[in-house]
Order: C-alpha cells, then sequence, then structure tokens
DNA sequence: GTCGGAAGCA
DNA sequence: TGCTTCCGAC
C-alpha cells in the first residue's frame, strides 16, 4: 500500500537517524481513527528532521520538545493539512486537544514547549497490549483531566545531563547512518497533497526496511533488542503478553543469560529497551519478530545544548556492540526513565523495560503463612534497631516491574484472579531463576522541586508521603509528596523511625542538579518500609490518575496529604486511592500488586476490581510497624471497607502484628522513658501516643489520610473518640481472631 | 502565551 | 474523531 514504502523508508530513517523512534509512531495507521496524518504525528516528523530543527527541536526533558518558530510550524502544519490559514493559534489549540488525551503535555513556563507522553501514545497504539498488569480493566482513553493541563508538570524540567548518558543515549540502531538518514529523511513535510503521509517519498519503500533496521540494530548494538528483526515495525502478536513484552526487553539482566533475553527469533535481545514505544503493533513484513525497542526519541535526540555530553542521534559511540548490562548505564536509564515518569508521565512501568533493574520484592523464601509470622519476627527485630540494613523482607507490593535479578519469592500467581491483569508478574517468573535476593533496590527520586517541602515534610513528622495519589490538583509549591521516594517492592512494614531515614536518604540522592533521580541502594527493611508510599493510584481520580507521573508528583502527593495518606509513626504515609477505572494502564504498573504470599491470596484474589486490588496491595503495603499507626489505620475513604474479603486473614494478621508491634513499641518506648522521664511524664505521653494512634487509626480525625486497607471494616469506623479505647480493644480481639482464620 | 469552550467541518 | 476556527478569559 501507499504506506508499506513511506513506512520502509521512515523506519529507515528512523534507524538511520539513530534514534529509535518506532515508525508506526509516523504512521496514519497508528492514528486510530483517522486516516489522514494528525498533529502529533506531523510534529514527530518534524522532530525527526534535522532539517527541521531550527523550527522546532527535542529539548529539555525527555520528550520534551520546543516549537522554536510557531509561525513556521504552523506554516507547515497548514500546509501538511492544505489549510493556508492555519496559525500557531490555531495550531497550540490542536495541540491543546492532546492535553486531554495525554498525548501530550504542556511544559509550564516555557513558552512553545510541550512535552509527548508517550506512554500515552503507546497505549493509543498498542490498545492490544496489556501494558499493565490490571490493564486490561482500564480504559483505554482515559477521561479528560477536568484539571487542565496546568495541573500538570509540577516538576520542573529537570537537566538531562545526569539522566542520560551517551552511551544509552546513543544506543540507537542506526547512528551509523545518520547521513544516510538526513538524505532519506528529507521529504516535504508540508506537502498537501498527501494527507498521510509528511514525506510520502521518504516513506515509499518502507516496507522490508524496517527488518532490514531491525537486523542491523542487532549488529550494530542499537538499540534494540535488536534483534528483533523488523526493526520497528512489530511483529507483534496481536495479543502481547507481558512475558512476550519481557522477553523483547530482555528478561533478566542479560548478565544472568536468561533465556528471556533472547527474542522470538533467537536474536538476543537488549536489555535496554530505552524507547517509550513498545513494539509496533503493525504486522511487520518480517514476520515474527518483535522489534526491538527503539530508543526514544527524547533519549536520543534531546537536547544537547545542557548536556554534558552531546547525545548526537546520529553518531552512537555504542555502535556494533551488544549492550552488556552496566550498572551504571542502567541506572541511568533508569534515571531517565524516572525523569520521565516525574517529569514527563512516564510510567513507573517503564521500569518493565529494564529487567536489570531490581526491584525489591519481597524475600519469602517460602512466601506461605509463615511467612508472615517470620516477617513480622525479622520486623520485628528490625524495628528495635535503628538502621538495620537487613535485605530480603522487602515485601510485595512492588510492581513486578523486573524479574531478573531480582527474584520474586512469590509463588505462581495462578491463583491470580486477573490473568491478564498480572501477567506481567507472570512474565517476571519467566525462566524462574533461583531466588534472588536483590541487595540493592531503586528508589525514584524526586525532583529537586519537592526537595524542600519534601524536608520540611520531614522536618513536619515525616507526615506526608509522596507517592499519594490525590485528586485534588495541587499547586507547583506543594511538592511534599516529592519527598517520598519510590521504592518498588519496598516493603511498607517498617521499622519506627525508617520514614525519617528514608527522608533523608531520599534528600541525600538528590543531586544538585535536582534531577529525578533513581537510587540505587542496599535493601534495608526499615528503609523499605518507609518508602511503600509509593502506589496505588488506581483510586485516583481519573483525570489527576491519568498521567503516570503524577503518581510522583507533589500534586498526588499533597492531595494525598489531604486525602489519602495514612500517617504513620515513622512519619511515612500510605496512600490509598479511590478507584477509579479510567486510569490509566501505566499505573498498574504501581497498582499490579505483586503476588502475595500464598497465604495472602485469598485476599488478593478477593479483591477483583482494580481498586481493589489496589488495595490489597496497599495493605500490604502499609503492613505497619509503626506504633503510632498499630491500632486501627484510619478508614479508608469510600469503600475501603466494603467487604471484599472472603477471608480476612490477611488483615487480621496485620492487625495482629500491629498490635504486637505497638506493645513491643509500647514497652520500649517506656523502657525508654524510664530512663529519662519521670513515670508521670511516660504516662501523660503514652496518653497522648494512644490519642494520637487512635487517630490515625481513622477513630479520629484522619479522614484526610485514611488508609487504605489494613483497616479492618469492623474497627474502623470509629468515629467518635469515646469509643477510640474500645476500638483499640477490639483490634486487638480481631488480631487474635486472625488466629483462627489463618487458614482462610 | 496559554487555556479551553463552542461550533463546525471532513 | 481530529482537528479548524473563533473567541473570551487569564
Amino acid at each position: 500500500m501507499k504506506y508499506s514504502v513511506s513506512e520502509a523508508v521512515a523506519s529507515l530513517t528512523a534507524a538511520l537517524l539513530g534514534y529509535a523512534f518506532p515508525e508506526w509512531a509516523y504512521k496514519p495507521e497508528s492514528s486510530p481513527g483517522s486516516r489522514q496524518i494528525q498533529l502529533w504525528h506531523f510534529i514527530l516528523e518534524l522532530l525527526r528532521k534535522e532539517e527541521y530543527h531550527d523550527v522546532i527541536a527535542w529539548q529539555g526533558d525527555y520528550g520534551e520538545f520546543v516549537i522554536k518558530d510557531p509561525d513556521e510550524v504552523a506554516r507547515l502544519w497548514g500546509a501538511r493539512k492544505c489549510k493556508p490559514q492555519m496559525n500557531y493559534d490555531k495550531l497550540s489549540r490542536a495541540l491543546r486537544y492532546y492535553y486531554n488525551k495525554r498525548i501530550l503535555h504542556k511544559t509550564k513556563g516555557k513558552r512553545f514547549t510541550y512535552k509527548f507522553n508517550f506512554n500515552k501514545l503507546v497505549l493509543v497504539n498498542y490498545p492490544f497490549i496489556d501494558m499493565g498488569s490490571t490493564g486490561s480493566s482500564v480504559p483505554q482513553s482515559a477521561p479528560p483531566v477536568p484539571t487542565g493541563a496546568g495541573t500538570h508538570f509540577r516538576f520542573p524540567p529537570s537537566t538531562p545531563s545526569e539522566v542520560l548518558s551517551p552511551n544509552e543515549d546513543l544506543r540507537s540502531p542506526g547512528g551509523m547512518f545518520s547521513t544516510m538518514t538526513r538524505r532519506a529523511a528529507r521529504g516535504s513535510v508540508s506537502d498537501c497533497s498527501d494527507g498521510t503521509s509528511v514525506n510520502s517519498e521518504i516513506e515509499e519503500g518502507n516496507t522490508g526496511v524496517g527488518e532490514e533496521r531491525g537486523d542491523r540494530s542487532v549488529s550494530g548494538g542499537g538499540g534494540g533488542p535488536g534483534g528483533v528483526g523488523g526493526g520497528y515495525r512489530s511483529m507483534l502478536h496481536p495479543r502481547l503478553s507481558h512475558e512476550t513484552l519481557f522477553r523483547m526487553y530482555g528478561g533478566p539482566g542479560n548478565t544472568t543469560g536468561h533465556p528471556s533475553s533472547r527474542g522470538p527469533t533467537g536474536h538476543r535481545i537488549h536489555q535496554e529497551p530505552l524507547s517509550p514505544f513498545p513494539v509496533s503493533p503493525l504486522p511487520g513484513p518480517g514476520g515474527a519478530g518483535l522489534l526491538a525497542p527503539p530508543l526514544s526519541p527524547a533519549l536520543s535526540m534531546t537536547p544537547t545544548s545542557h548536556l554534558p555530553y552531546t547525545p548526537s542521534p546520529t553518531l552512537s559511540p555504542m555502535l556494533g556492540s551488544h549492550f552488556s548490562f552496566n550498572p551504571e548505564d542502567m541506572k541511568r536509564y533508569l534515571q531517565a526513565h524516572t525523569q520521565s515518569v516525574y517529569n514527563y508521565g512516564l510510567s513507573p512501568r517503564a521500569f518493565l523495560h529494564y529487567p536489570n533493574i531490581v526491584i525489591p520484592q519481597p524475600h519469602r523464601p517460602t512466601a506461605d503463612k509463615a511467612g508472615l509470622s517470620g516477617e513480622r519476627g525479622e520486623r520485628g527485630e528490625r524495628s528495635t534497631t535503628a538502621g538495620g540494613g537487613e535485605r530480603g523482607t522487602e515485601r510485595h507490593h512492588h510492581p513486578p516491574l523486573a524479574h531478573s535479578a531480582h527474584h520474586h519469592p512469590h509463588p505462581p500467581h495462578t491463583a491470580h484472579p486477573h490473568p491478564h491483569s498480572h501477567s506481567m508478574h507472570h512474565s517476571l517468573h519467566l525462566g524462574e531463576e533461583p531466588p534472588h535476593i536483590s541487595p540493592f533496590k531503586f528508589k525514584l527520586q524526586p525532583p529537586p522541586l519537592g526537595r524542600k517541602q519534601r524536608e520540611g515534610q520531614t522536618q513536619t513528622k515525616l507526615r506526608q508521603s509522596s507517592l499519594s495519589s490525590g485528586s485534588g490538583s495541587g499547586s507547583m509549591s506543594s511538592t511534599s509528596g516529592l519527598g517520598s521516594s519510590l521504592s518498588f517492592g519496598s516493603d511498607l512494614s517498617s521499622a519506627s523511625g525508617s520514614g525519617l531515614m528514608s527522608a533523608s536518604s531520599s534528600t541525600q540522592s538528590l543531586n544538585s542538579a535536582g534531577l529525578p533521580k533513581i537510587k540505587v541502594e542496599p535493601i534495608s527493611d526499615i528503609e523499605s518500609e518507609e518508602e511503600v508510599e509509593v502506589t496505588d493510584i488506581s483510586d485516583e481520580d481519573p483525570d489527576e490518575r491519568d498521567e503516570e507521573f503524577e503518581l510522583f508528583s507533589p500534586r498526588h502527593s499533597r492531595a494525598t496529604d489531604q486525602h489519602h495518606h495514612r500517617h504513620l509513626a515513622n512519619g511515612t504515609a500510605t496512600l490509598h486511592h479511590q478507584p477509579n477505572p479510567d486510569e490509566d494502564l501505566d499505573e498498574d504498573v504501581f497498582k499490579a500488586p505483586a503476588p502475595p504470599p500464598p497465604g495472602l491470596m485469598p485476599f488478593f484474589t478477593s479483591q477483583h476490581t482494580h481498586s481493589n486490588a489496589h488495595r490489597g496491595l496497599l495493605t500490604l503495603k502499609s503492613e505497619p510497624t509503626e506504633p503510632g499507626d498499630s491500632n486501627t489505620p484510619p478508614p479508608q475513604t469510600g469503600s475501603a471497607g466494603a467487604p471484599q474479603i472472603k477471608c480476612i486473614p490477611l488483615k487480621l494478621r496485620f492487625k495482629r502484628r500491629w498490635s504486637e508491634d505497638q506493645r513491643m513499641e509500647a514497652s520500649q518506648e517506656e523502657s525508654d522513658d524510664k530512663k529519662v522521664r519521670p513515670e508521670e511524664e511516660r504516662e501523660k505521653e503514652r496518653q497522648s501516643n494512644g490519642r494520637m494512634e487512635m487517630e490515625e487509626d481513622g477513630t479520629g480525625s484522619g479522614e484526610a489520610d485514611s488508609p487504605p486497607l489494613l483497616v479492618y471494616e469492623g474497627s474502623l469506623a470509629t468515629p467518635l473518640a469515646s469509643h477510640r479505647r474500645v476500638s483499640a480493644e477490639l483490634h486487638r480481639a480481631t488480631a487474635q481472631l486472625s488466629l483462627e482464620n489463618k487458614d482462610c
């Protein structure tokens, strides 16, 4: 067809250009519902052509581009669409429509600067791909964002310099072909004769080229997983499973030589799927190959001016070589992605593309009922220890982001109610490796902006936890959420004081550049516990939730603070969201609960809905160790307490743990008090603490911060202060009951 | 400059 | 559906 050629050309062009931008992104076919080129396609076209870089170019953050010459761009667009009257005002209106579609965002404070939400584009273009574990249940087209674009991008763009490494950046398949590419790239962008293709001539003969490119990428070290024949064209099966994706993107670190690191074709797949774009949904001539995830245009083309290195899209230092997992590089990639998450809205899911990244998973050798008790014991011990750095205690809430190095102690998720939704988990288990506990965890470090507040937050009792999903749109200033570090797979339950540590560590991790960074650090139970915040965006307001990055955005944090955080004694808060079906799939990454230990499965399975699942997660996450929370988490707003749980053992268990912890803490506290304070004072304090606890329980004030899950239906709702005591007792009693329900 | 509603077109 | 056009508001 008319596109086959053009596609091939586009593919080639992209390859030659050295930036892996899936050709499908430029194709009309990738614009559902329209045979006409869409504006964003057009923009991409311009962006990928050097000749237009003086008119429009990638700049700033990942996916961010600036229209240097609005009039010219408008003119080109008008020419392209045969709309001579086109002007920037109209063009910009069209761009604004992308806001709600989440295809594009406006970079506030920067004129003519926008950002692509690649994740969204992917979703748009890969409707059939189950991007998230729960993605299947999520509507593809998220609801419009009521708050408008204004609420987005709370994070000032951070400099990519730290985020991107030249190598990574350049790991595009076709760097060496830059010259050709440029030549080839020259097309008539303003050709209004052909509404479907910007550069019709260029795209001619696209077919087949993609494969070639794919091959090149393999040999060229390109970006890609190369191997994957078909270049950007994807030969994906209509229903690409997560497993497949993982395979595509490399399973366990290549260092492990995991089978999953190889593509279907047997080509080695690189673990660094840099591009936010997954394989093209379009069938490729090659047939079977999965494409190598192309580098994101943003990554490859991202600005050069402020980068310490020059990420020329056309030259890749890495040419001809295979990617080998380099922790440093990986880290950078992660950072880039993180940045995207923070600043650009990319989903944390992007981490899925980084098989080598170890997302701490709960280390539960047995992953059984015993796990809890054991865990509990560990925790208890830890709780008494200030900085316990034991590892392997992280728990499940981590989204199954990566599996390679990181072992998933969880048993097969066969019991999972959402086969599709949690396919990721399955994929993670590909090639079941021996249990391995990652000694490191990756934490998303909030951008600078949040830091200040975060510190403030920390100082303020570390009450607000960042990742909350709030419904309200926050102001830039409210960055409390930023302070939270995301710990994928980190354990919520933490020893007391962990929050502080976490906060400090996070702050620490923030570099002067202010980039959101991925913090790689030894897993500390305590820390992990506190970091749990991350989470569940499922409940967020559709609009807000919509943007993945918002998970990390201050706004969320703030909102969460106000409405969803559960404040932990240690200063960390767990957030919970209100279920929202419209959520972006991206969020699933977070949402997707890691498989619970067998014993807990019932609980999870019972959570059928998205939100429920989340809650389940949250519940786990919030597994509280903090004394302050020990009694009862605040009631979750909305349906939190819904009788979805048939078998409550989990909660009960948690409860029990809480109670125990509380007791322990109390004891400890008392001991401490005895040392330094008179009995009377101690008593006073205890009482005070008790009140606080009760309040946090949900029996008191904490409506805003209602914690999700752990809440017991029965215990939660005791609004009256007079009932606090009773409630506490009830909780304890319940905890006891948990023993009975243990086997539920 | 940016936003977003409204109406209209293909 | 995806803009295009117009326009008032900020």
